[in-house]
This record gives C-alpha cells, sequence and structure tokens, in this order.
DNA sequence: TTGCTCCTCACGTCACGTGAGGTGGC
DNA sequence: TTGCTCCTCACGTCACGTGAGGTGGC
C-alpha cells in the first residue's frame, strides 16, 4: 500500500519533469518545433529550460500540446479561444471535484441523519418499555399504595 | 407578491420575444448588419423570423451578440472558439447552480441533525428525570412494599 | 421613390503555421 | 563535420468582417 502511493507520487513527478527537447516534444505532439517556440512566446505552454537554456518539455506539457493541436485543427479555434477554453476547462473541473465532494458530503450527513433517527427510534423504545413496567406496579383495584400524580421538589 | 411574479414571468417573456429588426439590433450590438446574417448561418445566433421572412433578435439575442463581440474584439477569438467558449459557460452556469443548490441542501442536512440531536438531548432528560423519580419512590429503610427486581412476564 | 429587407459574391486584413537564414555548443 | 539548439524575419493560407450588387415588399 505504502509502496503503491510511493509509485504514484513518482508518477507525477515524472509527469511534471522536463525530459523531452523541443525536436521530440514536438514528434509526440505531431506539431512543428518552431510552432512550440510560438506557443511559449503567446504563453500557451511554459517548458522548463535546462542550465544551458534549452527546453525540456514534461509529458503533461506534451499532453496540454495535443489539447490545443485538438483544439485548432479539429475545431479550428485560434490561439486566444484555445486560451480562454483551457481556463475554462480549469474551471469546470475544478467545480466538478467541488460537486463530488459535496455529494459525499450529503451522503455522510444523511447517514448522520439516519443514525441519530435509531437512536431515536431506541431511546422511545425504552421509554416504552419503562411506561409499561411503571404500569405493571398499578393493577387497578390491587395497588398497595395509592397513585398520585408525582410531585417535582415535594 | 403575485404580480411581482407576474411581472418577472413577463419580463422573461419579452426577454424571448423577437423586436428588433436586423439595422436595429446590429446597432444596440455595434456590429454590421452583414455580421450578424453570418453569425446566424454559422449557428451562432438564430433569431426568429415574422411571416414574411424577416429577421426579429429578442433582447436575449442581443445580449448574445454582445457577449460574442467582447469576445472577438476583446480578447480576439474567432468564431470556432466563440461557439465553444458559449457552451463551456452555459455547463459552468449550470454547475454553479447546481453546487448553489447542494449547499442549501446542506444546511437544511445540517438543521435536520441539529434537531435530532435536540430530540435526544430531550428524550435523555426525560429519562434521567424519570429515573430520578423512581428512586425517590424507594427511600432505604422506609419503603412500604419490598422492593424487587421486575421479572417480565410473571 | 426611399429605405428597409432578403440573398450571394468578392476583396482586404489579420492570425497562424512554417520555412529560411544565421548563431552557438555538444 | 553533423545535427541539434537558439533566435528573427518573411511569406502563404485561411477565417472573418464588410462592402457591393441585385431582388422584393411596405
Amino acid at each position: 500500500m505504502a509502496s503503491r502511493r510511493t509509485t504514484r507520487v513518482t508518477a507525477q513527478v515524472d509527469r511534471a519533469r522536463g525530459v523531452f527537447m523541443i525536436s521530440v516534444a514536438a514528434e509526440l505532439a505531431a506539431m512543428h518545433p518552431q510552432t512550440l517556440r510560438m506557443y511559449e512566446a503567446r504563453g500557451l505552454i511554459e517548458p522548463q529550460r535546462s542550465p544551458k537554456g534549452t527546453r525540456l518539455y514534461s509529458q503533461a506539457d506534451v499532453d496540454r500540446l495535443r489539447r490545443i493541436q485538438a483544439m485548432t485543427t479539429e475545431l479550428g479555434m485560434n490561439l486566444a479561444g484555445v486560451e480562454r477554453v483551457l481556463e475554462l476547462e480549469d474551471k469546470l473541473a475544478r467545480l466538478q471535484r467541488r460537486v463530488e465532494t459535496m455529494e459525499r458530503r450529503s451522503d455522510a450527513l444523511q447517514e448522520e441523519i439516519a443514525a441519530r433517527e435509531a437512536e431515536i427510534a431506541r431511546l422511545e423504545q425504552v421509554r416504552e418499555s419503562v411506561r409499561a413496567e411503571i404500569v405493571r406496579y398499578e393493577p387497578p383495584g390491587t395497588s398497595l399504595i395509592p397513585i398520585r400524580p408525582v410531585r417535582r421538589g415535594s
């Protein structure tokens, strides 16, 4: 279990780590290397840099490039639109996660209500049986002590 | 209260009703009439038509045109991007409303829990006082009747 | 007749992608 | 030296907006 978590964290780190130089990244994204430089100039992508200044693209960068590629090629969007859509998709994903969290919370609250309902039912059951026991001490006409309303602080 | 609702419904109907011919709508949206025809051909807007075939734009149409205008002029987006962004903004608005509904529901559930907590506290309180009353009937050494464990069904 | 509507066609502009050209370090 | 990197500049293409041109009904 601990090892699985470690593996996942490592994979995440790797996904964000700059490993491809521009020619490789361009081939993986099916783009011209010059296009990648252009996208960077417009702020659509920010690859890391080696100490010498060479761009280093991560797997996450390549994925993002492919999403951009789909929007421009398949939908015919320009870069201004791509930028805005990427923003909105991020917002949407965050909101989606929030909805899921709230749904789980809602379920948990429902369970809390059910648990308290059960507790109330249990307490009422106890009260009923106590009442039944008390009544047994008072069979009409056979009680040894007179029955009177209980008065507090008497 | 009923009249306020009626007013709102009327306003909504008016907002969706085709009232402006193309030259007026174009002026309200600060656009060329030909541009409006182009947007319609591309499916970005669907004005109603008079029996004679004249386009009739509603206030909602004009608002939509202004939103499109802002995206193309201020952000430099093309129409493919506008289309996608309008879709995503709709989705986002729906999800936003859902989050608000869920928040209200969550609050309501919290209140339900609080109400049941109060009921539990009340029942426990009752049980405590019943116990206290029973004890009061059994002062050691002064009871008129012998105290024995209660046996069911005896 | 004027001014609107409808339509189609064509052109100018601009964004984007890509190629060329020149530099520098493994 | 080869093949990559870096950069800037320039050109071809395409989408979009707008204008022209011709029609028809209040």
